[in-house]
DNA sequence: TTGTACGCGTTATCAC
DNA sequence: GTGATAACGCGTACAA
């Protein structure tokens, strides 16, 4: 807003001897003005070369339509891809993003929020998980998160449960003797819990043998090589021979262990089967295509951006009737089938 | 803003009986107020909850604070891990960033950039290829693009000539009998064409039998495999016994040459020498560690929004000295040495 | 050090 | 269908 030479309603009003509210009326309700009317204003609008202000339109209405995205990464191709799909909502909804990338660091991310509110976001999507929801609640604005801790907020969430059990099946049906879920510490908070519980339920249900391996893997590239290595030495002397069925966190770390074991034993050995979650690029491009879980992320961004408009329209409305409970939508996963089952 | 109970500088003044100016001062300029001054409003602003208003501070001084993005796509890990670091210069620089996703479409774009110009953007950062830098100049507002033509506008480019020299001398090194680069067909406008003249010239200059095969790879896992297969046949029997080094233009791409390879072969021939580019995650976890030239994304990106503050400062001075020519910024690449050479 | 008065560009309200 | 006027919340001469 350079100070100068910015064309305003005033100049067009007096270009076209209407007043600012009648150009005000072009933009907001043409169909109020005869068509004459509106062909001379919109001739005006070329003539002087009119850009909109919507910053002055805000300051006005109240309406920002802003929507502030706290992500907390973006190494992971599950946090780029979300990003982008919540962003791809602008063709459907119209909602601007302002985004910041949390650091893991609370206090960070409380000021990236006062910078948001600051701005008059009328609404945020979370994806870190830094802050707590009751934190989040207390913010007082239609909040939605994504795959994260959301007991006092609204959120869209993979059915991780269901997750587990459509890989946990899938290995079944391979008549593997042993089944084993690889995972980092999880709590139970976390939706990403729900595919640990989903892998142990279908386990006892059916009555398979299994086992739950638990290693920090949230590291570095060479931490989870060692971490994995240690594992898979240890899977090797006590399932020998048995056909052992591995369910492990991502498809990150199932190709990590794939690539341990085709460095081993020159290729997948039959007694090995591998399911990942995600279906990142990396588990089509891996030296054998790895069989995964995969979140629908352009239908979880889609509800996600569209459960934070219906609240952000509620709030608008003369008379708005707060949500007694917090709205948590659920998303099912694909199987993926590769060949690494 | 809900249209209620929003605390102004108004509400404050009277609490503290001081005036508006004064409590605007408490923020822009709290040196010339008392400290006891300073206690009584920050006092009444925790008292009465103040939540600050930068809308109404834009639409008062005129700066918005806002650089406006536009990314491609979020496919590659170049272009999130750009995004990434550019968001990252907010706690250096202070701008926020409303971030669209350019969908290669002309008039998309265009819209976007003027949903962008309304609100009022101080600068905008393009890395998306759609728009000419002459219709991106047009715009009259501060600009950097990255890694694109940049005729036009300010721009911060890797040293891509200059990779493909690192990428080639090392393959020099190696003593290969035959180099290669696998390409798909790039304009001269584009940065990344360097990457093929810097091979070919360092080639040339060492007098070393080379090849440039040009195929298209900007598609599908499925395309880029079966093109490269082809290639890879025609390498196979044109120099058989012949140590082959090949420069690909992507770390994907030479995974996926890779594990044609490896797939074929066992192992990685010993005839084989492979380098890619970008130093994405995927050179680190290929089965084979791949050897690449790296952009220093995290510099590219804080040069990028440097270079635009620069300008939107001048911008901001009362006798601006628009630049003469457009600053092009280049950044040495680097050369990352693993298991493929 | 503090206050007055006005401007920023738009929308909302009410009147005609 | 159109217009006058007052918000919206803050910054900034200019004055005191």
């Amino acid at each position: 807003m350079g100070k100068k030479n910015n064309v305003t309603f005033n100049d067009i009003a007096k270009y076209t001897n209407f007043s600012k509210t009648t150009i005000s009326r072009y933009f907001n309700n043409p169909d109020s003005l005869t068509l004459e009317n509106q062909k001379i204003i919109s001739d005006a609008l070329v003539k002087l070369n009119y850009k909109e202000n919507k910053v002055a339109r805000i300051l006005a209405n109240g309406k920002t339509e802003f929507i502030g995205i706290i992500i907390p990464n973006f190494y992971h191709h599950y946090y780029s891809e979300m990003l982008n799909q919540i962003l791809s909502t602008y063709e459907t909804f119209g909602y601007k993003f302002l985004v910041f990338v949390g650091n893991e660091n609370e206090e960070t991310e409380r000021r990236y929020i006062q910078e948001l509110m600051a701005y008059k976001i009328e609404g945020l999507i979370v994806l870190s998980h830094t802050l707590s929801s009751s934190e989040l609640a207390d913010l007082q604005i239609p909040i939605v998160t994504i795959e994260r801790e959301d007991e006092h907020v609204c959120s869209v969430n993979t059915d991780n449960y269901m997750g587990g059990v459509q890989a946990t099946c899938l290995l079944a049906k391979r008549n593997c003797d042993i089944l084993i879920h690889i995972n980092s510490p999880t709590s139970p908070d976390l939706p990403a819990y729900g595919r640990i519980q989903g892998f142990q339920d279908t386990c006892k249900e059916q009555q398979l043998n299994h086992r739950i391996i638990y290693r920090e893997l949230e590291s570095q590239h060479e931490q989870v090589k060692s971490q994995l290595e240690n594992v898979l030495k240890e899977v090797d002397s006590n399932y020998q021979g048995m056909k052992k069925g591995i369910f492990i966190s991502n498809d990150t770390h199932a190709n990590v262990l794939l690539n341990l074991l085709v460095r081993k034993y020159g290729t997948l050995p039959d007694d090995y089967l591998i399911v990942g979650f995600d279906n990142s690029p990396i588990s089509t491009e891996a030296i054998i295509p790895i069989s995964t879980v995969g979140q629908q992320i352009d239908k979880l961004a889609f509800e996600a951006v569209s459960l934070l408009v219906e609240q952000m329209n509620e709030r608008k409305k003369r008379k708005p009737k707060p949500l007694k409970e917090p709205i948590h939508k659920v998303i099912t996963p694909v199987l993926f089938h590769r060949d690494t089952t």
